[in-house]
RNA sequence: GGGCCGGUCGUCUAGUCUGGUCAGGACGCCGCCCUCACACGGCGGAGGUCCCAGGUUCGAAUCCUGGCCGGCCCA
């Protein structure tokens, strides 16, 4: 036994430990966006994606926020002023849903002012799991605290954030980038409201499938078949299936819509399924989704037969005013009594339906305030080609949907939990009454902004009681986080921000929206960099879903192996930008053996003395010395293109393969000081501890608690600067090594794999002697390879 | 129906853009070893028609064409 022992104790790393050190970062507040207008460091500024708070956080946010982490860490080691605010997402529907299952209370027969409050109550219950899911990643926030200040924590329903909203649309209002125009929505007659696409089923309903005669212009008829007789009214077009040789001939030709009369094309279109009715099926306005479709892609005006209300409208003739069911049952009679029923069949067909009643729904025309966004086009292509896409394939993502805009984006809706739209309308002349910026308004309960009409000099107004589209408040995250609302300046000299990181699935609402706001606002992109990551999915590249009982819990990993083993697995495991990254907890659990080879690796070097000035005198240490240099070379590239699987796969393989099997080995008997010289001695010891401690700060912004705890043990003395975490160090951008060295490493790791190959061949001990030529290539290691393998001259 | 992505040892994956030591790694499996940092370790081993069919080429997992299968998004 020699007389060095290790200073550290423990024999593997423990979770244990994570949360002393949450907390002492927290004390210290190291990451706090501090400084001010004085401070010379450049700022870093990171738009993160605020998750919706109505559950907690899954194993994909868990994965994507760690790899913000370590991008937030990184540049603040690397000189930046970083600013990395966690904002949490309360707006939207899904609150509201969950107030209605929980609280029985339907928001259109409660008071609003109830409801909303439920709404926040339950928000304010959950928002306490998400955040304390993320603090215990030990995500590095600026802080954990809401308030109205650069870096601090912010919920998107707060007054200030839906102040901005508001800010935004009176901007664009003023110059006349909104307008009102038409937008089909669903709409449920026995709620009596127009519904979300979210909130409409779809359920197998058996129906009428009414088989009506057509005339055709220039003689003959056809027959089609339709579920929506009503609509007649607002036939538009029939089209059948363009391989379907009954109909061919009939290409260019119009028929006569019975009852109504007006003349309508017949149009090959593969929407037509030949088997189904006759073949031939009617366009209106509009029966399901497919009409809306198909109406915008031939371009065809639709005509409303329904009412907001949900009954036959005006347009509907001889059945203005009676409800959709029996304007049905009144037509198809009607029909029979002209001799233009064919006959009827009792079919079973997809029917969207309320979620709520499951009423079916209706598509009618609705007045809502549009952005326009069709027109810029191009200049959208020119913004996004001027951010820098990792990885470059998902720009296609952003420039694919710009590409295919059809429509303008409707920004108003019929919901309660979200921005109120500021705007007042006269009673009398409905003249829109739009306030100045400078507060959160709601015009559904306060007065306008004015005494009288400018218009009309009518003293009476009705509030707007719609609220914006989610991400018309989403869109303007980066205007917040830079302090537009604040601190003028510092947004003045921040925009655009650094980095936006976010999901493949919201980059044709999130991304696109604050493209769309700040091209619209400022002229320009809103980032320099975009970060796109795709999913976390289960062990067979399913999505994870709690009814496929296939969900890994981040809560449930922290528990079972703490926060370290989840950052060691996300890391390890896959660069989630390329594709997605499959995820069980075996595959956590044997990425997190990395942790304990890196702890007793520190434990081993932690049995010597760390000294102040050392020298590597021996040409092992030279050579470790030189791989490492030429790692940190690699790593730091890797880092500034924010591939950090890449950066920690070659960290991990230095690590283990490199420094562990073959340099600790081979430099073991010398740094116990058995066999040689005290200079040789001491230079093992500079060796071993230079490289470590260079690996724990190359590794910090992965892997911050285990490279934070052994820095604590054994570097936070004297020459760190007189800071005690990791995490106040500079990274490292490069050392001094010499190169030639490099050359040496395969013969080395294949001379050592060849003596113990030898060994185990013999059935002898790896502590066996063994006569053995050490190649001559490799003499300059002679000593060490000799005391390694106890090697004897033969 | 449209778009995008992917199909490499039992499982997962690197490599594909920039054809030729690219068939590598991890998990699992088998065998041997408790060697004084680590058995959550070490050493060694078995295991693959690189989805299929054509084509380009001296040469293709890698490029082209056409299939098949899976996933995601949109409609």
């Amino acid at each position: 036994m020699s007389a060095y022992r290790p200073k550290i104790g423990a024999k593997r790393w423990d979770k244990s430990l994570e949360e002393p050190l949450l907390e002492d970062w927290e004390r210290s507040g190291i990451y706090g966006f501090s400084g001010g207008a004085g401070d010379p460091r450049p700022v870093y500024s990171i738009d993160t994606p605020p998750p919706y708070i109505n559950s907690p956080i899954h194993i994909g946010h868990a994965y994507t926020y760690v790899w913000m982490d370590a991008i937030a860490r990184y540049k603040r080691m690397k000189g930046f002023r970083v600013l990395f605010p966690l904002g949490l997402d309360r707006n939207g529907l899904p609150i509201e849903v969950q107030v209605e299952k929980e609280y029985g209370l339907n928001p259109r027969e409660s008071s609003r002012e109830e409801f909303l409050g439920k709404c926040r109550e339950l928000l304010d219950k959950y928002e306490r799991v998400t955040v304390d899911y993320l603090r215990r990643l030990g995500v590095s926030f600026n802080s954990w605290r809401k308030s109205h200040e650069l870096g601090s924590l912010y919920e998107t329903d707060d007054p200030e954030f839906r102040r901005l909203t508001q800010e935004t649309f009176i901007e664009l209002y003023r110059r006349g980038l909104i307008y009102r125009g038409k937008k089909t929505v669903n709409y449920c007659p026995r709620c009596g409201t127009t519904i979300s696409d979210a909130e409409v089923e779809y359920e197998d309903r058996e129906t009428d499938l009414v088989y009506v005669r057509f005339q055709l212009e220039g003689g003959g008829e056809v027959v089609v078949a339709t579920t929506r007789p009503e609509l007649l009214g607002a036939c538009k077009a029939i089209i059948f299936n363009p391989e379907d040789d009954r109909y061919k001939r009939l290409e260019g030709r119009r028929a006569t819509v019975p009852i109504y009369g007006h003349s309508v094309p017949i149009i090959p279109h593969p929407y037509a399924k030949p088997e189904f009715g006759t073949g031939l099926v009617m366009i209106c306005s509009y029966g399901d989704s497919a009409d809306v479709r198909i109406f915008r892609e031939l371009g065809l005006e639709p005509t409303y037969v329904v009412t907001e209300e949900g009954r036959m409208s005006e347009e509907a003739g001889p059945y203005a005013g009676l409800s959709v069911m029996e304007a049905r049952r009144r037509i198809v009679e009607d029909l029979r009594g002209a001799g233009l029923l064919v006959k009827v069949e009792r079919i079973v067909h997809r029917t969207p339906v309320c979620w709520r009643c499951k009423t079916p729904i209706e598509f009618i025309a609705s007045d809502e305030y549009f952005v326009r966004q069709v027109d810029l086009r191009d200049r959208l292509l020119e913004a996004a080609d001027s951010m820098s896409f990792h990885s470059p394939r998902s720009k296609e993502l952003l420039r694919g949907w710009i590409s295919s805009l059809s429509e303008d984006w409707p920004v108003s809706r019929r919901r309660y939990y979200g921005t109120e739209i500021p705007l007042w309308y006269c009673k009398r002349c409905g003249e829109p009454i739009l306030p100045p910026p400078g507060r959160y308004y709601q015009p559904w309960k306060e007065p306008p902004p004015v005494d009288s009409c400018p218009r009309c000099g009518s003293k009476e107004f009705i509030g707007e009681t719609r609220i914006f589209d989610t991400w018309f408040d989403s869109s303007n995250t980066v205007e917040y986080i830079l302090g537009y609302l604040w601190d003028r300046g510092f947004f003045e000299a921040n925009f655009p921000a650094s980095l936006r990181p976010q999901g493949k699935e919201i980059v044709r609402n999130w991304l696109h929206f604050t493209l769309l706001k700040s091209l619209l606002l400022y002229g320009r992109a809103p980032f320099r960099d975009v970060w796109i990551h795709m999913h976390v999915v289960d062990e067979e590249g399913r999505k994870m879903a709690k009814s496929l009982g296939n969900v890994v819990d981040p809560g449930e990993v922290i528990g079972r192996y703490g926060a370290e083993a989840l950052r060691a697995w996300a890391f390890l495991e896959g660069d989630i930008t390329e594709g997605d990254i499959r995820c069980s907890y075996s595959r956590i659990e044997g990425h997190a053996r990395y942790l304990t080879k890196l702890w007793n690796l520190a434990r081993f070097v932690s049995s010597f003395p760390v000294e102040d000035a050392c020298e590597l005198a021996v040409d092992t240490d030279r050579w470790i010395w030189a791989e490492f240099g030429s790692l940190v070379q690699r790593v730091n590239s890797m880092n500034d293109s924010y591939d950090f699987h890449s950066s920690m796969a070659a960290i991990r393989s230095f690590t283990w393969d490199v420094f562990a099997d073959h340099y600790v080995e081979m430099v073991k008997e010398r740094a116990y000081g058995r066999g040689f010289g005290e200079r040789e001695q001491r230079s093992a010891w500079c060796g071993l501890h230079g490289v470590l401690r260079g690996l724990l700060i190359l590794q910090a912004p992965m892997l911050p608690f285990i490279t934070d705890a052994i820095w604590r043990q054994l570097y936070s003395g004297p020459g760190s600067g007189g800071a005690s975490s990791i995490h106040a160090q500079r990274y490292l951008d490069a050392v001094d090594y010499d190169p030639s060295f490099l050359q040496y490493t395969p013969q080395i790791v294949e001379f050592n794999s060849r003596v113990w190959t030898e060994k185990k061949r013999r059935g002898i001990s790896f502590a066996d002697p063994i006569e053995v030529e050490v190649p001559e290539a490799l003499r300059r290691f002679e000593p060490d390879l000799i005391a390694l393998h106890r090697i004897r001259r033969p």
